[in-house]
This record gives C-alpha cells, structure tokens and sequence, in this order.
DNA sequence: CTAGGGTTAG
C-alpha cells in the first residue's frame, strides 16, 4: 500500500530513522512524535550552512492523491491521500480549529497545497458547513508562500452558494476578481453554477466576459442563460444579448417569455421599437403565447417612441382578449398622449380605468400631474395633486418635482417654495432630481443664495446631487444671466473648492454666445477658479467677477 | 415562492 510519506523524509533522514517506517499519519506513534526531540523546530539564520545541519527539512507541500503513477495506473480510481481525512478531522468549526491545524501541520512538516484545499473544500461534508469552509480558506491562505488558484476560490465559492452566504460570496469573489487569473472552462462553468442560483447577475457576467476572452465550449444551465440574457438588456447590450439567445437554442435550450420579454423590452429601451416588434412576432411564431408583461413593455415602448395609435391598438387588442390590463398599461398610455400633448385623451384614460375596475397608482396620478402641468394646466395639476391625497394615493418625490417644476414655470415661485417645505415636512427624502427642479427655479427668480443654502441642507440627510452648481450655473446661462453665473461660481470658490472643468466649459460657451468672445478666451487662458500650489494646498484664485466686471 | 415591465429632465 502507497503512503502519504512527503517526499523530503527520505531524502533527509538518517537510515536508522527510515528503518522506524512504516509512517504515514494513521501511523504516526512511533517516529513522528520522537522528530523533534531528534531535529528540534529550526530558529531561521541567515547562515545556509547552519540550517543544513541543524534545521528539518522544509515542510512540503501535500497534494490531495498521494502520487502521479496511481492517475496513470487506473485513472478514475484514485485513493485520496490520507492526509485528507486527517485534516478533515481537524475541520471541526472548534475555536482552536485554526490553532490545531498550525500545530498538525507544523508536527508532520507539512503544508497545503491549493490543490489539496480545493480537493477538502469539494468533500461534501464541509460543503455543509459554509462557515468551517470559509475559516478553512482563510486559514491556508496564511501559510507561508501559499498562494491561492483559481480553483480554491471556486470551490469555497461553490461550498458558500450552496448555503446562499451572499455577503461571503460577494467578499470572496471580489478577492478573486483582483487576483487576474487566467479562466479555465471547469472554474467559468462552476462559477456560473454558483452565480446562476443566486441571481448574482453582475458576478455571471463578469466570469461570462472572462471566459470570452478565452476559450469556447462553456456550459451554461439553462437558468443562467435567463439571467445573462438578462444582466446584458439592463446594462443595455440587447444585441449581445440577443447573441446569447441565439446560442442557447443552438444548444438546444429553450427560451421562455420571459427571456424573449426581456429582450422585448431592451430593445424597446434602446429606441430599435422595430426590432422589438420583430421580436415580438418571432416569439408568437415560435409558439410561445406572450403574457401581460410582454404586452406590457410592448405598449410601453411604444408610448415611449409617440406611437400611440399602435400603443392603444395593443392595449385594447389585451383587452378583447382576457389579457388583464393593469395600472402600469394606463401609467403609460397617459404619460406617452401627455407628452404628444394629447391631454384629453389622458384625462380620459385616467378616468376611464377606475371604472373597469383598476386601481391608480402615484405613476398613473403623477403622468397626468405631468401631462397638465406641461400644457400649462397648472391648477388642474394641483387639483389631481389634490385628488391623490384624498384618494389615499401617497405622493412621491416625482410628484412634488413634477409640481415645483410646474409651479416656477408659471413663476408662481412662492407656492413652488412652500411645496418643496411641505414634501420635506412629510418626511419624503428629496431626490437629486427633485432639488435641481427647485434650485433651477430659484436661480432664476433671482434667488440663488437660497438655493444654497438649501443645498447644505441636504448633505445631513444623505442627499448629495453631484451636479447641483453645474445645474444651477447653466440655467442662468441659458437665461443669459452669465453676471449672476459667474457670482454662483465664485461662491463655489469660496467654499474652497476646485471648479470643474465642466462647468469652466459651460461658462466659456455661454460667454461666446453671448457675444463676448474676447472673455471666453481670457477664462480659457487663465487659471480662474483653479489653482492649487506645488504642495496641493489652497493658493489664491481668481474669481470668475472679474471677468463680468472688467 | 415561480427568471421578464414603471414615473421627474436633458
């Protein structure tokens, strides 16, 4: 019988110590527990000879099957080396588990190969045991010189989805991401096992685009084509995405609607509405009966391109045929005739789905708020607005943008005011979008210090819009206000901060249009608003006034 | 439980 006898033993140890074998650690009484007495544990020295004649050999590195010749003897039929047990054993989820594994490995000189863990880590009783695994893989990753492969991660990966530990997953795959491995076939297809149960989209795909790069011959189950397809329509690569369909039914899988929905809406999305009709009617001619849904982002693309005939064409066609309509078909047919400016009709829409039984949902609510605030109905606006609160319908944050945007563009600025007052009385967190509505209208009702100071309002409660200035700055500009433009910029100056390059563009284009050429080429060629010393500390800028006051 | 769909403005 083969023994786990780490190969170093017989090239280092004296005959009469050999003669004390057999040794292997289901037998390790006799020589083992002698060694250190014999070779005490070295102290490190720079001196090669000291550690020549007074150190043990180098602890080795163990692999999961004891020796190469049993792979070509009787491939299929291998005997894992006895050492897995023995640390299987160890693998206890104990307190002292890390500590009883230094102290195993450092008694037998030896260390664990990637392999070895990768082998431990498929063995089916640790896959149970995400946490054990987890504690497993940390710890021989401390071993000296031991550096992870490819296939330790994707096993700790594999052992961990199988208990859906999404944190651990996230953590370990992010770990692996920064190492660059090279991808082989068997890691790309567990990953894409492990990945695909979770619905870890971002994840499939990172390790999909990876395998591309490579090779081909990839085994992707039927599930996680669904959420490639998937992952590429949202990130807005219908085209790649329709690859990947294409390939799956080469392989003979399967679409089902909800990969065809998918599609059905990227395209959609991505102003190809012809070829999302295309796709449409393949999937009918192929026998697959498209529901509510794919109805639904088939009605929605097309309120969103203005074809609305087409759109109310489809939406009755659901309704003559026990397809149920819901509030998101109506939340779009009013949107979509609002914007072609076909009001009445939306008006209709709305009234007319309560009465056939729908409930209105704020998207509904807010698309006609928006439709009569555009066409400069701003009081039947706050009348729906109105409405919804006495209807039991909650407002949003759109709803109050919608409004204050409605509001400022009849220059009713004080109600505007009072509303955004209101919407944070409620509690309803603003939104990026929501303040630009607000500071845009209070720039150009003269207000910009107000607008400010609302703006420093927000960072306590979270609320960061990262293009505020450049908003706030390019309204004045549109307005030709480039005087006031300039003093908002000077203010982010004063604040200590750098003025974004963007915004310097803003400005220069704004000056040119305006007739005053010669300024945009000073702020082109000067440091306004920039301007930091060699040691990165604030230095004196140069406030953009003096351009408009020169 | 059951892969797929939603609003502000530019």
């Amino acid at each position: 019988m083969k023994r786990a006898l780490p190969r170093h033993f017989s090239a280092t140890l004296l005959q009469s110590q050999r003669k004390l074998l057999p040794f292997s650690p289901h037998n390790n009484g006799g020589l083992l527990q002698k060694l250190p007495k014999i070779c005490p544990i070295p102290s490190f020295t720079s001196n090669p000879r000291r550690v020549f004649t007074n150190s043990l050999p180098p602890p080795e590195w163990i692999e999961p099957f004891n020796d190469v010749s049993d792979l070509l003897s009787s491939p299929g039929n291998l005997n894992p080396s006895p050492w897995v047990s023995q640390i299987l054993n160890l693998l206890d989820g104990s307190m002292d588990m890390e500590a009883n594994l230094d102290s195993f490995c450092q008694k037998f000189l030896i260390k664990l190969s990637p392999n070895f863990v990768s082998f431990v880590l498929r063995i089916n009783d640790l896959r149970k045991k995400p946490d054990v695994a987890f504690r497993f893989f940390a710890w021989a990753s401390k071993q000296k010189k031991y550096a992870h492969r490819l296939e330790t991660y994707v096993s700790l990966i594999d052992c961990l989805s199988l208990s859906s530990d999404l944190d651990r997953v996230r953590l370990v795959f992010n770990d692996l991401r920064q190492k660059g491995f090279l991808m082989t076939v068997s890691g790309a297809n567990s990953l894409i096992k492990s990945f695909g149960g979770l619905g870890m989209v971002e994840e499939l795909l990172w390790v999909w685009r990876r395998m591309k790069e490579n090779e081909k011959g990839i085994e992707i189950p039927p599930h996680a084509y669904g959420l490639v397809i998937g992952g590429l329509c949202k990130e807005g690569k219908c085209m790649e995405g329709y690859t990947v369909l294409e390939s799956m039914i080469k392989k003979g899988c399967k679409p089902n609607v909800a990969i065809y929905t998918a599609l059905i809406d990227s395209y959609a999305k991505h102003s190809s509405m012809n070829e999302a009709i295309n796709l449409f009617e393949r999937m009918k001619n192929k026998g697959l009966e498209p529901d509510q849904v794919t109805y639904g982002v088939i009605v929605s693309g097309l309120c969103k391109s203005g074809r609305l005939d087409e759109a109310m064409e489809y939406f009755e066609f659901c309704r003559g045929n026990g397809i149920a309509v819901n509030a998101m078909f109506y939340s779009n047919l009013i949107d979509g005739l609002g914007k072609a400016g076909r009001v009445d009709e939306a008006e209709e829409f709305f009234e007319e789905m309560v009465e056939k039984g729908c409930t209105r949902d704020s998207y509904c609510y807010n698309a006609l708020i928006d439709a009569l605030a555009k066409c400069g109905k701003i009081d039947e606006a706050l009348a729906v607005f109105k409405r919804m609160e006495d209807e039991g319908c909650d407002q949003t944050v759109y709803t109050y943008t919608i409004i204050i945007s409605g509001l400022f563009r009849e220059h009713r600025n004080e109600e505007a005011i009072k509303l955004w007052d209101i919407m944070i009385d409620k509690g309803i967190t603003p939104t990026a979008a929501s303040f630009r509505a607000l500071s845009i209208g209070l720039c150009l009702s003269g207000k910009v210090s107000r607008a400010c100071r609302i703006l420093d309002d927000l960072a306590p409660m979270g609320v960061i819009p990262e293009t505020a200035f450049e908003d706030m700055i390019n309204a004045l500009c549109k307005a030709g206000r480039i005087k006031e433009a300039c003093k908002l910029a000077d203010g982010i100056v004063d604040r200590g901060r750098e003025i974004p390059g963007r915004i310097r563009t803003l400005l220069i284009n704004a000056l040119r249009k305006s007739g005053n050429a010669d300024l945009a080429m000073k702020l082109m060629h000067s440091k306004i608003g920039i301007g930091y010393n060699r040691m990165g500390s604030i230095k004196k800028r140069v406030k953009f006034r003096v351009l408009v006051e020169s």
